[in-house]
RNA sequence: GCCGCCUUAGCUCAGUCGGUAGAGCGAUUCACUCGUAAUGAAUAGGUCGUCGGUUCGAUUCCGACAGGCGGCUCCA
């Protein structure tokens, strides 16, 4: 038996060892049971691997991302296994990790209901506890398709892997079939019989038992590789974690995302709601939402100002022709509401603000002198969105818009888009959102249809916009295809205070609306001239960005955003009168107050206060009635008692002005 | 739009193996006036999402539609 020399990398160490050929990962790693695979030469390994000479060796824990990645993979596995055990007809589609844990596909007769992931779930820790080894077995094309032919579906992924295809052929495709040659893997059991076998590039856990914790989640419908012409598969999903602990901190984590939601937060709080009777996606906004959205709207509209934008006003339904000329109704019609027939011409609710403000612009002769010429407006835009994806707040179907077009020569283009884009970035900071990165959306080459305008603008137009965005230094992550029709965009996307990530604002770069409405100002040489335009929404929509706000803020708003900014609580009744008093102070100041001088026990309005999430609340009783006091408590439960009440006025206006949280 | 699940009082939810319903909170009224998260009592409130079908009889079974939830596709 010879000798080969391989290096183990833990941290930054490298340890050279001798070992007799043959060796196999798992041999350097025994003394640590959470190393569930190995890293070699770069490459993710089972711990089976056999090892060469010269190899540079890294172990693999179970809690690190590529670690759990390879958990999340063997469940999906196990529960593929339990599936096609407890229901022989399924054909197995993908079943890829992602994020938090995995999903499978099945082609079944019936779909899968709740019963039925109880029954998958102990069949497949009935697996996990047999202990089946993950075995790996090269395949060659042929043979693959021969035992898998009773999986259409994984043959249709051969085939694809064939014509160098299958990174693109689904989400997750590439974790069945890699670049190089095919593998299955089998699970097998301690007395060597074979249970169940996947077409599958690893790498795997060396066993089922490896397994520490797993929870099926729920079942859906997904299409066939995310193409909605093709069928619909059964897609269950699970998670799997290290320890029992970490699959108990994921679902607490998940409770926690609940208990923000702003649609039972917009309930609890009466901010909002959704009445059956106007139609899916439309919203009225309460009186204290409406407090909220005017604090929003009118610091928005302010400071636009001060930037130097133009504030208009536009109606909500054009004839069509308008719409023709912005490109919108070929290329957008599936988004717009139908056309109401009305004195022989086709009226649309516009979808988006640009072509009434090119009107604005079209309405007399504009000059170089005037650029760039800035117009912005509060635009309620409706769109026809798809009856399964209206989702609160965050997806409806009527919306507000704060909505500017910057008309600008194209040399002016790259310092307005820099304009818009420290502008969004302040407002987003205003608003208590300071963690974003960026989204470079373009166009799909191989879908021009779905987008206008000639090749050399396009590129123009993208090369502007990425210069920009990278100036600011922030994370720039690509977006192939997701531009509008009329010209690539920069989007913000903001993570909140639970480090979910929200679309909000959107630069883009146009040069079709101005050609299409035949916009120009007249140069300093005297020849006319075509702008380009530049859209820009700040907050995206109104009602998207409410609805991040509170659950960024879990419904706990600043001040200055707070619909009741100070709720007033005397001790007992005889307390109300001065309170009254104080709280005409505070009015009188511009604060949001209110008494409560209900029948409730002190105690009771605390916990309204509370529960209303008010950031003040002012108790006052004898001691500071005597005093000419008040007692302050907040939200945290820690309180302030005998401030003055000239003091408790500079406090709680001194935090309105300066937008801060308490 | 597609797939699955759901819809009972303002909210959260029981319940009826087919004989028209109940709790807690909330609301109203009365009593109580209390120093930092729920005082007590009484009262009101529901054509059981809508429309059809089966049935002597439907909130319950079946169907269609609407709305919601979770995904897929799509998106501010």
């Amino acid at each position: 038996m010879s000798e080969i020399k391989v290096t183990v990398i833990a941290a930054d160490e490298r340890d050279e060892r001798t070992l007799t050929t043959g060796t196999k990962a798992w041999e350097l790693f025994v003394e640590d049971p959470s190393v569930i695979a190995a890293r070699v030469d770069g490459a993710l390994r089972d711990l089976a691997h056999e090892l060469a000479d010269g190899a540079e060796v890294e172990a693999v824990a179970i809690d690190s991302a590529d670690g759990r990645d390879i958990l999340r993979h063997s469940t999906a596995h196990v529960m593929a296994q339990a599936v096609q055990e407890l229901f022989p007809d399924a054909k197995l589609g993908i079943g890829p990790p992602v994020e938090n844990g995995f999903y499978y596909d099945f082609d079944v007769e019936t779909p899968f209901v709740p019963e039925d992931l109880e029954k998958i779930e102990s069949r497949m820790r009935k697996i996990v506890k047999e202990g089946q080894k993950f075995s790996r077995r090269p395949i060659s094309d042929a043979d693959a398709v021969a035992e898998l032919k009773d999986e259409p579906y994984k043959i249709e992924l051969i085939g694809l892997k064939g014509s160098g295809n299958a990174e693109g052929a689904a989400e997750g495709a590439s974790v069945e079939v890699g670049a190089g040659e095919l593998t299955i893997y089998d699970n097998v059991r301690r007395n060597g019989d074979v249970a169940w076998g996947d077409l599958c590039r690893g790498p795997h856990l060396p066993t089922t038992k490896r397994i520490p914790a797993f929870k099926l989640m729920r079942s859906a419908a997904a299409y066939w590789r995310g193409d909605e012409n093709n069928k619909q598969l059964q897609r269950i999903y699970g998670t799997a974690w290290e320890s029992k602990e970490a699959l108990e901190e994921h679902l607490h984590r998940i409770e926690e995302a609940e208990r923000r939601d702003h649609r039972k937060l917009g309930r609890d709080l009466d901010l909002f709601s959704f009445p059956d009777e106007i139609g899916s996606g439309l919203v009225v906004f309460h009186p204290k939402g409406g407090v909220i959205k005017r604090e929003m709207e009118d610091y928005v509209r302010r400071r636009h100002i001060e930037e130097g934008f133009d504030y208009v006003g536009t109606p909500h339904i054009s004839k069509e022709g308008l719409f023709h000329t912005s490109g919108h109704l070929p290329y957008y019609a599936d988004t717009m509401f139908p056309p109401i027939e009305f004195e022989g011409a086709n009226y649309y609710l516009k979808a988006m603000n640009c072509p009434m403000h090119n009107l604005i612009f079209r309405s007399r002769g504009r000059s170089y002198r005037e650029l760039p010429l800035r117009l912005f407006e509060f635009g309620s835009v409706y769109r026809y969105e798809k009856s399964g994806v209206v989702h609160g707040l965050t997806r409806v179907r009527g919306l507000t818009q704060d909505d500017s077009h910057s008309y600008v020569t194209p040399e002016q283009a790259p310092g307005e888009i820099k304009h818009l884009l420290d502008f969004v970035l302040g407002l987003l900071r205003d608003f208590g959102l300071d963690d974003y990165y960026l989204e470079m959306s373009t166009r799909d080459d191989s879908k021009k249809d779905k987008f206008v305008g000639s090749d050399e603008d396009w590129a123009v137009a993208t090369q502007v916009l990425e210069d920009v965005a990278k100036e600011t230094g922030l994370e720039l992550v690509p977006d192939p295809g997701g531009a509008a029709f009329y010209g690539p965009k920069i989007s913000v996307q903001a993570r909140d205070a639970i480090g979910r990530t929200w679309q909000m604002s959107t630069i883009q770069y146009d040069f079709n609306q101005p050609k299409g409405f035949g916009l120009e100002y007249q140069a300093a040489d005297g020849s006319r001239q075509q702008p380009v335009m530049i859209h820009s929404a700040k907050f995206g929509s109104i009602e998207r960005f409410f609805g991040v706000l509170v659950e960024h803020y879990a419904g706990s708003f600043p001040p200055w955003l707070a619909p009741v900014q100070v709720q007033a609580i005397p001790i007992a009744e005889r307390h109300n009168d001065y309170l009254a008093e104080v709280a005409a102070r505070f009015r009188a100041a511009g604060v949001r107050v209110e008494v409560d001088d209900s029948d409730d026990r002190m105690q009771k309005k605390i916990r309204n206060a509370q529960l209303q999430k008010v950031p003040f609340m002012l108790i006052a009783g004898d001691d500071d009635m005597a005093a000419g006091a008040v007692s302050f408590r907040y939200r945290d439960g820690h309180q302030d008692n005998g401030v003055s009440v000239d003091d408790a006025i500079a406090r709680v206006t001194e935090a309105i002005a300066a937008r801060t949280q308490v």
